[in-house]
DNA sequence: GTGAAAGCGCTAACAC
DNA sequence: GTGTTAGCGCTTTCAC
């Protein structure tokens, strides 16, 4: 008892014009009589007609569709790009859809897989955060002849947006040192993970030379608990700041204090990095690192529809950052 | 210079065979034999075959596409349910195409017309949070035959999949009496949206014939900043208990106070909505009530599922919220 | 076991 | 202005 679904024919068929006529019409041709094509398009609301997607992208070998694939859609970061980006492309004309790989190498390799099946005209690719990543996903990408941006973190042999961690990371450190910290405590996590590397990187780099005692921890996840878990370690040592990877970790050990009776930023300092929504909503708010997704996002749509256009072009963007300064590193004055 | 895509009768040119047998063979036919198959399958890899969706599509009349339209995706409960549905639906053998609708009638009347026109097999419709909801949509929906379950909102006609916040809130409302209070502040948002007309009824009703003071903001946005500024009007008369419409008024209600000097739970009480992840990030873990989103998945893809194999079922799901509580509503033992 | 042929719904020359 | 025709890439009877 499956409805048929009406076709442009039984347009056709009813107001006794043909296929191509009720095609032209459709498609607002000006050719077609004013007359045909209001009959045409009044008939076609009356039997509900809905244009054939996949007919239509097969004929036109056009989708006008990109596709996107992130890590998470539960990490704000992500959701707040892909939100952005889904802005950014209906700018362009394009539509954006949207593959989650849950941070698998696997299924990441079948959402490009499926992109490709689908004749996306282009590819935000956004890779799984994993030490090792996966180069058969790449060579996909790579191979397929569509125009491909990676975002966040580098792939050899594609354009890339992605902020300046490392500079953002410096300024920050740079200001810290302002304070006159005696140690400085950076909680990052596991090892051979891009946009984790070059934080921690950074990070050491700026203390070089300086006189810092500093420590610097490999958690097994930069999230809330794993952050906690660590500041819950040092609570009989604490250091003068705690730099952490991002906002969520920073957030997790703002509370652990706030709960312990530490405050925050008058016996420890505590930063974030990446200027979320949890920087703002934390109790002390953060002092962070923002990474300006709405411009990543400009730049990225850009950037792709130019490669659209001409797929020769090599170019890669470095969104600067910028430090936040919030109350998580300003001690009270004591007179006021 | 654009690169031609190889199809299946660029393979069967190759190897000198019908188009037909390459596409028996790909597809794992064990008609064709085992040696012809493995040769098909060998050349389609050495030439980079990718099959077009498109075409399939369009012959098989079948996508394995299910369409979900969410109001938006910075929302940590439609980024979880989004997640979820994923995965239930991956295992039910289709792929989920995820469309925001900004909360923008406009654009969830286009992502519904583009789904259709996608000829998606199932949608699942999470309609925009606004007062006024856009009948046309769900004409469209209604008018177009495809199976569809209405989500976390009562849609007349459709199948609905929502958790039992009326039944939540009151079980809410009775442990919070059991706290004896002479006062109770409820923070609710505009009026006309379905969930949080639900919450809002169902507070006052709990509250009939009890002998408490009670009030009830209508406030113009249910987020952080709005709860804020409420909570702010208030500090010079704190009620015994705030129940927030959901967390991330309730954190912004408890991170006000704690900048105040204010003690939650002992100065007042609050509550949130929903056991988000806030909900445990909050400074002071927040009493709640947990929609299990988890469960919604798992019923609505079922559901959906099954209306697909019947377009006659007639079903409502209605799941069980849960209490959840923690120390917003606990006070310190004086003694211990 | 494999090929020929028809057709999914739509568009775009090219005729008339 | 409108109709005819061919074809996008794939699947699927039905012959052979």
């Amino acid at each position: 008892m499956t409805k048929r679904v009406v076709t442009i024919r039984d347009i056709a068929r009813e107001i006794g014009v043909s296929e191509a006529t009720v095609s032209l019409a459709l498609n607002g041709n000006p050719a077609v009589k004013a007359e045909t094509r209001q009959k045409v398009k009044d008939t076609a609301a009356a039997l509900g007609y809905v244009p054939n997607t996949n007919a239509r992208r097969l004929v036109l070998k056009r989708s006008g569709v990109v596709g996107i694939v992130v890590p998470e859609i539960e990490n704000i970061y992500y959701a707040v790009l892909v939100r952005e980006l889904s802005e950014r492309m209906a700018d362009g004309g394009y539509s954006l859809s949207i593959f989650i790989s849950s941070n698998d190498p696997e299924k990441e390799y079948r959402a490009v897989s499926d992109m490709i099946a689908a004749r996306v005209e282009g590819i935000i690719y956004v890779p799984v955060n994993t030490a090792l990543s996966d180069q058969r996903t790449k060579n996909l990408l790579l191979g397929s002849g569509i125009p491909t941006v990676c975002m966040s973190t580098v792939t050899e042999g594609m354009n890339c947006v992605l902020c300046d961690l490392e500079g953002g990371m410096k300024t920050l450190v740079s200001y810290l040192l302002e304070k006159q910290p005696s140690s400085i405590l950076y909680l990052g996590g596991p090892q051979g993970m891009y946009t984790l590397d070059c934080r921690r990187q950074a990070f050491l780099d700026a203390l070089q030379q300086k006189h810092v005692r500093s420590d610097v921890r490999a958690l097994p996840s930069v999230n809330y608990t794993c952050a906690q878990e660590a500041a819950r370690t040092i609570l009989s040592d604490l250091p003068d700041i705690i730099v952490c990877a991002n906002d969520f970790m920073a957030l997790g050990v703002v509370n652990l204090f706030a709960e312990r009776g530490i405050s925050v930023p008058n016996d420890v300092m505590v930063t974030g990095f990446d200027d979320s929504i949890f920087s703002v909503t934390s109790p002390v708010p953060l002092t962070t690192v923002r990474q300006d997704l709405h411009t990543m996002a400009i730049r990225t749509a850009e950037l792709l529809l130019h490669m659209i256009d001409d797929p020769n072009v090599r170019e890669d963007v470095r969104i600067p950052t910028e430090l936040i300064i919030r109350k998580s590193t300003q001690k009270k004055e004591i007179d006021a």
